[in-house]
DNA sequence: GTCTATAAAAGGATAGAC
DNA sequence: GTCTATCCTTTTATAGAC
């Protein structure tokens, strides 16, 4: 029972991290979010928090990795679709340190020698995959036509959907997901074009 | 002359600290470029930088800002068109640093409270309306058609473009100006959905 | 699993000389 | 306009006790 308890415990404290981590982002950026901050705020001195996450980048990538495995349990396990997309979307706007440490942790990981750029390059490749998926899904269930481009479009509307969140960050008023339910609307349309008027 | 002459060489110094900045942000990321590197880099001092940019934040805002000089005074004086915004991104795939920066620092800059917020609020707004202005110019020049929401497509291309650079520095691979193209070729295709074939 | 103590480094900024 | 010297702050990270 013991060990059960402190492995429960742990994992608990695991997820307290990876929660409050999320605040302080909102609240000073990434860049500007100390490990010390974050620790304080879930009862810890900072080499308390060292225990759980070795590194900065690692706790910043645990992050964003357990809200991947998240989504893809509610919404893309097997077959990606564009509704799950928007949801997901959707429910970021409720969490704005994720949509903070997702653009701005990604932007400084680009550089090549970053400790997390490995996994932002895997991550992007899985989502332009996820993407296709949805455009496939569209195209199999007649939504779209076939007038397709499969990876100029999958590349097109995360790449729309990252830039929405980016403009979302400076102002909260933007509805990212009906400006994107519009692109996708608009390309479903072109898809059609050239087709008979007569399919059912 | 001694006062022109050391005008001169400080107006020199500043540009090429604007320049050199671009180099080391492309080679460390925004986050761990050091004042210090890009002082040592133009032979001075960090201190002597202080000289020229009193912080950080100003010494980046600084090179943006020249950024969206030349950019405007060459490609969209006056009234903005498509072309001149797909030469701008063209331009970009030449100075990543450029790049990297504006992503990186504008994510960190998205916070409240931090001192190149409201540059980037107001610089957001601008870019929305010379997207806007772009298609205006197509609408009149009958590139585009009547079916258009100015609004809603101003800002997806901007979004669009954002999230190409974001992509853009993970692969790249990625040609951005060609799929702006087929993003703004789509939305011409669009926009005339619904006219007589008849119209000339 | 968590703390204390502490290292070690680096960053930004200032004072004052030249 | 630029340097030297220096300060202060902050951050991450480690060692070792409990």
């Amino acid at each position: 029972m013991t060990r059960r308890g402190q492995y429960a415990k742990g994992a608990a404290k695991r997820e307290e991290i990876l929660a409050v981590a999320l605040d302080v982002v909102a609240e000073f950026g990434c860049r500007n979010a100390s490990n010390r901050e974050i620790a304080n705020r879930v009862g810890l001195t900072q080499p308390g928090l060292m225990h759980y996450f070795g590194s900065r980048e690692e706790l910043y990538m645990a992050v964003l990795k357990a809200r991947d495995e998240r989504d893809t349990a509610a919404h893309w396990d097997g077959n990606a679709n564009f509704q799950g997309f928007l949801d997901v979307i959707a429910h970021n706007t409720r969490v704005p340190g994720l949509v903070q440490l997702y653009v701005e942790f990604s932007a400084e990981a680009s550089i090549g020698k970053h400790p997390a750029h490995e996994y932002f390059t895997e991550r992007y490749q899985w989502a332009r995959e996820l993407s296709k998926q949805s455009v496939r899904a569209a195209q199999e269930s007649g939504e779209f036509g076939p007038n397709v481009d499969e990876d100029l479009v999958a590349d097109i509307i995360v790449a729309t959907a990252d830039g929405l969140q980016q403009q979302w960050l400076l102002d909260r008023s933007i509805d990212m997901v009906a400006r994107l339910q519009a692109v996708w609307d608009g390309i479903a349309a072109l898809s059609h074009l050239g087709e008979s008027p007569v399919s059912s």
